[in-house]
RNA sequence: GGCGAGGUAGCUCAGUCGGUUAGAGCAUGCGGCUCAUAUCCGCAGUGUCGGGGGUUCAAUUCCCUCCCUCGCUACCA
């Protein structure tokens, strides 16, 4: 079984997250999809580093303990993944008990083997800032903060012996010339190795000074500081040593990670593993920053730009493609509205939804809604074919080279062809003339191959395609699916598939200053009643399903397609804990596993007719991918469904037990 | 200062292991179609490929040098 395993960097939890968190992880998340979607079997990590100096400040400041500003900064960033789509397989954070354990493991079995030792550091500190300082830091000679001259202090630490693995880590580098990509960053660690013998690595704090942290397993009176903890993390959440995820995962493990982390991702990370004993991950990716307004976002300079703002006012599928389409993996790029607008309106409005939109239609028309048989391709046929062909061929190359830009150009290469084919071809003449063979021919040769790039933008933009999908008659991806089986073949789509009446998937963002956009209508727009002429080939008996019907209301609420019904993601849980919430009458905090990995909490208002005590154990069903949302300060992720009657509240459960998290369809 | 990356059409970028008229998308202008989300298709461009020098029959692509931008690193050779 071919796997991969992907992470992000935890992210430190003194801001809260913003457009580069956000790319990167949707980075890891697009490439976990892909992996899964070839075949892989996948483990994708993210989480949150906790502890250190600027934390305990940060708490201070917010008036709390470190504690509870952790588990307030780390919740913005777990519920913010599902409002970009993106679906880890953990969430670590370096608070975990579990993590503690693992930091100590690896830093006993360093200092067993020798590694580690005690040595003297000393340096200018300055005690308002409460850290040292560099001679180059220091402005005249004073703090640059505080302006006053900082006391030159000795302190006793323990050092990492970095140094021993130098010339090791040059020949990997230099053997792989895979293992830092892209080529840039490559040679910069190279640069760096070359220069000059490495600094051994400080890796303690006095408790003197600092106690937020995990405790030296051979001294009690210090705690590790910074990068033995957080680095850690990406072997701790897979059970090193003897978790099963870590023999299974680790042998294929690539990180991602933004160019301001080079150094102790390319030079920290893989001689501490070296020192570990442990063989180094596969690949470092390195991508370069946003910039806003020219320049980095910061916020004094108040330029950052807030994710899930963007995603709301544009829609996930817009932000997403925007960000693997704009950038140039590894160099910077320049983010604006206005750019974004731009894409979005040439690439997804104009090319592929206009496309979508006039290919169903067309269908309609033409065809009753039925996706045409597709009979033998002639000379304009077999030219798109192959060149379909050849853009899911560079499609796969390029995305697994993490060249995202130039692999959607090339899809669009595939999508720009097929608006000229429809024009070359000219249906509506085929319709009026009676050429019905070489109207079913065209419109079929349109269906598979605008479906074939569709089914590509899964890992980029998986609700969109997924809506897409279905209104081209293809429906949900089947449980084997494998995307590369899409190269090279033709014909998946199957004829007499019913597609949806029109396709309203990206309309054009009004770029006008001011005017607020709307986000794009996920939905197909009912059936027109008006059933149209079918003079295309008809499909063969066995294929063909019923057409669409004209919308109908039922009980107030109107009719809706059946991809209406596949957004909601509907699971059969079981209760793992349930308690109170504290202050509130009905609510009850329901600890609910759905097969995650780790349990959800769900807030119910179910506390008049529950005792929480009871329902453990319980499986109920359950709106899984529900907008998170506080409750009385809890972060509430899906909803029980239960039904009101007179005097109680029905909690649905299926009759007979089922596995946790099975879904229901 | 050293090292690394980059400087290609108005904008964002691709590309050239030296070789006929240097590409794409967006934006601009003109024309066409009507199935479509005022969408789509066609045509039209423009560029001393950062400056200068060198090697070569031939350089945007190789070498040298200078200028500018970004990043890392440092005053130690």
């Amino acid at each position: 079984m071919k796997r991969q395993y992907i992470t992000t960097p935890i992210y430190y939890v003194n801001a809260r997250p913003h457009l580069g968190h956000a790319y990167t992880t949707i980075v890891a998340d697009a490439l976990n999809r892909f992996a899964a979607l070839t075949g892989k079997q996948t483990f994708f990590l993210t989480g949150t580093d906790e502890h250190g100096d600027k934390i305990v400040k940060a708490a201070q400041a917010a008036g709390q303990t470190p504690g509870e500003y952790c588990d307030a900064i780390s919740a913005a960033y777990q519920s913010l993944w599902p409002k970009l789509g993106v679906a880890p397989s953990a969430f670590i954070r370096t608070t975990d008990p579990a993590h503690a354990l693992t930091v100590k493991a690896a830093l006993q079995k360093v200092h067993d083997a020798g590694d580690i030792y005690f040595g003297e550091y000393g340096g200018h500190y300055c005690f308002g800032c409460e850290r040292f300082y560099t001679e180059k830091e220091l402005q005249g000679g004073v703090c640059p903060d505080h302006q006053t001259k900082p006391e030159y202090i000795a302190e006793k630490n323990y050092f990492f012996k970095m140094s021993k693995y130098q010339d090791r880590l040059a020949r990997h580098i230099r053997e792989n010339p895979d293992f830092i990509r892209p080529a840039q960053y490559r040679s910069e660690v190279l640069s760096i190795l070359d220069s000059g013998v490495l600094e051994d690595l400080c890796i303690s704090r006095p408790k003197s000074r600092l106690t937020w942290g995990i405790e030296l397993p051979f001294d009690a009176g210090y705690v590790t500081y910074v990068w033995f903890d957080a680095l850690l993390n990406y072997v701790s959440a897979l059970g090193w040593p003897d978790g099963k995820n870590f023999a299974d995962f680790w042998p294929s493990a690539q990180h991602l990670v933004a160019k301001d982390i080079l150094k102790p991702h390319a030079i920290f990370w893989p001689t501490m593993l070296m020192a570990l004993g442990l063989p180094l991950y596969n690949h470092l990716n390195v991508h370069g920053y946003w910039l806003s307004r020219d320049t980095k976002m910061s916020k004094s300079v108040g330029n950052v730009v807030d994710p899930e703002a963007m995603a709301e006012k544009y829609g996930l599928a817009g932000l997403r493609y925007f960000l693997l389409r704009e950038m140039t993996f590894g160099s910077d790029a320049s983010f604006s509205e206005q750019s974004l607008t731009a894409r979005f309106n040439a690439d997804l409005a104009n090319d592929l939804g206009n496309l979508l939109s006039r290919t169903l239609t067309m269908v309609h028309k033409y065809c009753g809604g039925a996706v045409p048989a597709a009979g033998e391709p002639e000379a304009e046929e077999r030219a798109i074919i192959e060149l379909a062909s050849d853009a899911l061929e560079n499609f796969h190359a390029l995305f697994g080279a993490l060249q995202f830009s130039r692999a959607l150009e090339s899809l669009w290469e595939l999508i720009r062809a097929l608006n000229k084919y429809i024009d070359a071809q000219a249906p509506w003449t085929l319709f009026k003339e009676g050429r019905t063979a070489k109207l079913g021919l065209a419109l079929y040769t349109v269906l598979e191959a605008a479906r074939k790039a569709v089914v590509h933008l899964v890992p980029v933009m998986p609700e969109a395609a997924g809506a897409m999908l279905v209104q081209l008659g293809f429906g949900p991806l089947p449980k084997d699916y494998d995307l590369t089986d899409e190269i090279g073949s033709w014909g998946f789509l199957p004829a007499g598939a019913s597609v949806a009446a029109s396709s309203n998937q990206f309309p054009r963002i009004d770029a006008t200053p001011g005017a607020m956009p709307e986000k794009p209508a996920k939905t197909a727009k009912p059936c027109p009643a008006a059933p149209a002429p079918a003079p295309c080939p008809a499909p063969s008996p066995a294929a063909a399903q019923t057409p669409a019907q004209p919308a109908t209301e039922t009980e107030g609420c109107p009719e809706i397609e059946f991809a209406d019904f596949q957004r909601l993601d509907l699971r059969v849980g079981t209760v793992v804990a349930a308690a109170k919430v504290a202050g509130a009458d009905k609510l009850l905090e329901v600890l609910i596993d759905i097969g995650e990995g780790s349990p959800r909490t769900v807030v119910a208002g179910i506390a008049e007719f529950h005792d929480p005590d009871a329902l453990v154990g319980r499986q109920v069903a359950m709106l899984a991918n529900l907008k998170p949302r506080k409750l009385r300060g809890v972060v509430s992720r899906g909803m029980i469904l239960a039904v009101r009657r007179e005097g109680g509240l029905e909690l649905l459960s299926p009759a007979n037990p089922v596995p946790s998290g099975a879904k229901i369809s």
